[in-house]
DNA sequence: TAAAACCTTGGAGTGGGCTCCAAGCAAGCG
DNA sequence: CGCTTGCTTGGAGCCCACTCCAAGGTTTTA
């Protein structure tokens, strides 16, 4: 039977901001499909789908099949994740991969393509900016709005 | 046949930050759906969906059953617009917009609501500046790559 | 050694957010 | 009057990023 994912993505905990992955322990670089999902958050399936769809490089196996991830390869699932969070179409990253695989002559593309990237995360910050500002004309607004009737009710 | 959209949201064009919508004509508080269209960048289609789904209030029609946005229709479309960039569910959306719905007595609700979408919107600000430095160090990296092997091609 | 836990695969299914279609009504124009 | 353009509807379809399943092999624990 699969591993139901234990470590949830968005946990519900109000303090301490996001919830940090256990640390990789050092000194080791042979990890289980089930280490790298409690190291990385994902599940066993979608590490499974990013080697499918081209997204890792090349993951060992033991010698009966399984997978065995080194550090390199957690290495790359951080930036993964990262890329991720800033709303890269994991088609992008599957070409950013490719790029890597073809070796050190892709290096002003992939240059390109970070650069690029790191635009639209800029934008997507101002973006966000912008709606912060929204959110707090609106709180304002209700938070006037609550004194407001609690006033009322006082008096 | 549906207009479809000539406002493309993605323009790729190089300078001068995202493409504004064309501002409101001023003095008017009646636009049809295609109006809305060039006024807000999304579809007729989406349009009709977001009232499919609840997210609007209810829209005026004219005689004949066409659809007649006002201003204050428009306004909501920018706030939904702005939430959306945040990554907020649309369920999210329609639930802030069944409280407006309800009436004053959920003040108190749609406040926390907002408080929340601040708080998601700070730390998704703060995962972007995170990702924002791994992307700076990658950059680096490969413009430096790139200078060696400049040299390396001029020597 | 036997049970429990874990791993493998290809392919099918899911949920969110649109996106489109067909068929039909309505308005403006030459 | 007929043509073009625009609007209406319910429902089907699409794309993305997973998510899960069945059926079987492996590893670990007791």
């Amino acid at each position: 039977m699969e591993t139901t994912s234990t470590t949830s993505t968005a946990s519900a905990d109000s303090c301490a901001g996001p919830p940090r992955q256990p640390r990789r322990p050092d000194g080791q670089d042979k990890y289980t499909i089930s280490e790298v999902v409690t190291l990385t958050g994902l599940t066993a399936h979608t590490l499974r789908w990013y080697e499918r769809i081209g997204l890792m490089p090349h993951i060992d196996r033991s010698h009966t099949g399984q997978r065995r991830y080194r550090n390199r390869d957690l290495d790359w699932l951080d930036l993964v994740g990262k890329l991720r969070l800033t709303g890269m179409p994991v088609a992008d990253m599957v070409r950013y991969a490719e790029l890597v695989r073809e070796g050190d002559h892709t290096y002003a593309e992939r240059f390109d393509l970070l650069k690029s990237t790191r635009d639209d995360v800029l934008s997507r910050i101002a973006e966000l900016q912008d709606t912060l500002a929204v959110l707090d004309r609106k709180i304002n607004f209700y938070a006037d709005a609550g004194q407001a009737l609690a006033s009322e009710r006082a008096s």
